[in-house]
DNA sequence: CATTCGATCTATAACGTTGTAACAACGCTG
DNA sequence: CAGCGTTGTTACAACGTTATAGATCGAATG
């Protein structure tokens, strides 16, 4: 086990303790150590065992100022967002992949994405994904004069140069999930939108076309909702102060839809035995076995693949204008959280619709 | 608005590039620019404004190469667990407030906390703070021997050279909840607890200790959970099945906690009228508006300045031995999943303990 | 035998910054 | 007016790496 340090005092050791050891130059030291070709077999290996004998690891920083090229992609996400957590471990599979590196800059509370930002540009990223950003459509283009930005999941329109969009189809996600649930049987769809959260327009239209697809235009309802738990619980209660409940609800994404489930939960309204719930991203929130949420999936994996691409296509020169907005199809995926709605009587009162008594029975199981 | 490039060849304006704008020596610009004291005040005004000119941002590779220090902090987390997500924004803060900053790494499905680090040390990152590690002890020394460690909420005994934990006093934490249980009246408490995740055994000795304290060692009932929703939700199916359930439940951690309040939900067990839960962490999850967990606050602020001001001391020369391991005193946070016991029949049968009772009769609000 | 060649290797100069030491210019002191 | 500390500025060398061009050598060519 090598101690504190492999040479005598104590600092890190570098390419030149490297070449010292392995009793070659420097320079060549570094070409058997990046893989270049040029060196025979035998002074790679030479190089090669010195390196493990004194644990020598190639300085970054140093590696990156040299070179013109930093290889490194600036990713920006929000710690609060499970959505994006999924994004950033696709992003690292992909980027590595491609070649390049991830430098992650968080969003949260206390911390803008003038700052993220910021730090991502200092530390020398040759390319920015920014997951949702927030940030003014002017201030994006001033970003995107200086390297290349590709935005995911916020449509932007015009594109300014340098700026790319990756994003899913919202709106298609939106139908599919009216589709299943009409389907099903539903007709009292409501759809709890984001605002103006990225994407919320497009599945707002989405949720618009379909039901009048389907004829369906004057079930169209639209509660005012958001993008967490608390924005999804605060229209659940909406809904439930309701004298006619909808039997199914599509909400803006997971983390809301995660609320109102709750909310139902909580006022004794099984899911998805008197109301259906439909969720959108596909986070791992959704697919917790005890939710079981069924959701538009915006598959993360392939946001992300593309992402990268696209920005590498950017830094290569490999860009062509007709891939300046990448569209991925979202699909439903379907778990427990919809059925049929119920059509029976609910035996305690009256009233044929479980919907229009007031009285919940249930056994334990 | 600056264009893509303020100098002419279209590449990122260097501090030379800023000296011969603002007519000084290159290593003037870099004493304005690094706000070293020095410069007279009429050309630390020239450089500036040259500076916002020409857009100038200095190369922090290059400044890292230089100077020997890096003024890097190397951050571990997971991107699944919210108490993480929490302690990185705290980090951000108690980072910066010391004049380092931050580099993270995330570890995730397909990402191990080998890889993780690996890219941290590549990164020059001076210190490592590394939030719940699950590497063998033997790495983490291995690791401590390169540079200074600082595990947190991972217990290590005996600590190897440069390595520190900075951890919440877990047992104290449990007991603090079993008090407060007992306080409203409970006696059958149960904890699910976390296997061997950092800190359980901890959990679980303050757990047990406390009800002995009580007098209730009679009641002590461990089942066996983790620290996801899934764990929680079959730990409580676990519980669901027994003849005589718990008045109250001590989960090893909020993810935990969730999936047993979602499943006694959806088993229509009222939370908190019919049982009490309480998580671990105080992490975001809890505090949502329709959650309101009662849980142990972990205190991520506090966590995160000592953790910094350990790696800190460390690398300025201040550390002294008797800080080696910080135990913070976590604190309950009250909320709304704690209640007194119910004591009175149901009226729906004989029976006259609610629990006792197979049935559930709720109005709609 | 002189030349050319490919295969290896090495010397040197960058990359953009900062620390050190040296240097000018200034007003003081003696 | 020589000597001296202060203040502001600059020249130079480093940090650890890589790109470029040149050196060395045996083998193959004319």
């Amino acid at each position: 086990m090598p101690s504190r340090s492999a040479v005598p005092d104590g600092k890190r050791p570098t390419l030149s303790d490297l070449a010292a050891r392995a009793g070659v130059s420097v320079p060549l030291a570094s070409m058997v150590m990046r893989g270049a070709k040029g060196p025979s077999a035998a002074s790679r290996e030479r190089v090669l065992r010195a390196a493990q004998e004194i644990g020598y690891r190639p300085d970054s920083r140093a590696r990156l100022l040299r070179s013109s090229r930093s290889h490194l992609v600036g990713v920006q996400f929000d710690l609060r967002q499970p959505f994006h957590a999924d994004m950033v471990e696709a992003l690292y599979a992909a980027a590595g992949a491609a070649g390049y590196q991830i430098a992650l800059s968080a969003v949260a509370a206390s911390r803008s994405e003038q700052e993220a930002v910021e730090t991502l540009l200092d530390d020398r990223c040759e390319a920015l994904i920014l997951l949702s950003p927030h940030a003014p459509a002017a201030r994006l283009a001033e970003l995107a004069a200086q390297l290349p930005v590709v935005s995911v999941a916020r449509r932007l329109r015009p594109l300014a140069e340098g700026l790319d969009v990756v994003r899913a189809a919202d709106d298609e996600g939106a139908r599919q999930a009216v589709d299943h649930l009409v389907a099903l049987g539903h007709r009292d769809i409501v759809h709890i939108d984001g605002g103006r959260a990225p994407g919320a327009a497009d599945r707002r239209r989405g949720y618009k076309s379909a039901m009048k697809h389907h004829g369906l235009t004057d079930h169209v309802r639209l509660v005012p909702g958001g993008l967490t738990e608390d924005h999804g619980a605060a229209a659940a209660r909406t809904l439930l102060t309701d004298s006619s409940r909808p039997t199914a609800v599509l909400a803006f994404n997971d983390h809301c839809a995660i609320g109102v489930l709750d909310t139902f939960l909580r006022a004794r309204i099984p899911v998805p035995d008197e109301i259906s719930v439909v969720g959108f991203d596909d986070s791992h929130l959704a697919r917790l076995a005890h939710v079981q949420l069924t959701t538009v999936g915006q598959e993360a994996r392939q946001l992300a693949r593309r992402a990268v691409s696209r920005a590498v296509a950017r830094l290569e020169g490999g860009a062509t204008d007709d891939e300046r907005e990448v569209v991925v199809t979202p699909h439903l995926v379907i778990r427990s959280t919809t059925r049929a709605p119920a059509t029976l009587g609910c035996g305690l009162c009256e009233k044929t619709a479980p919907n229009g008594c007031d009285w919940r029975l249930s056994r334990q199981s």
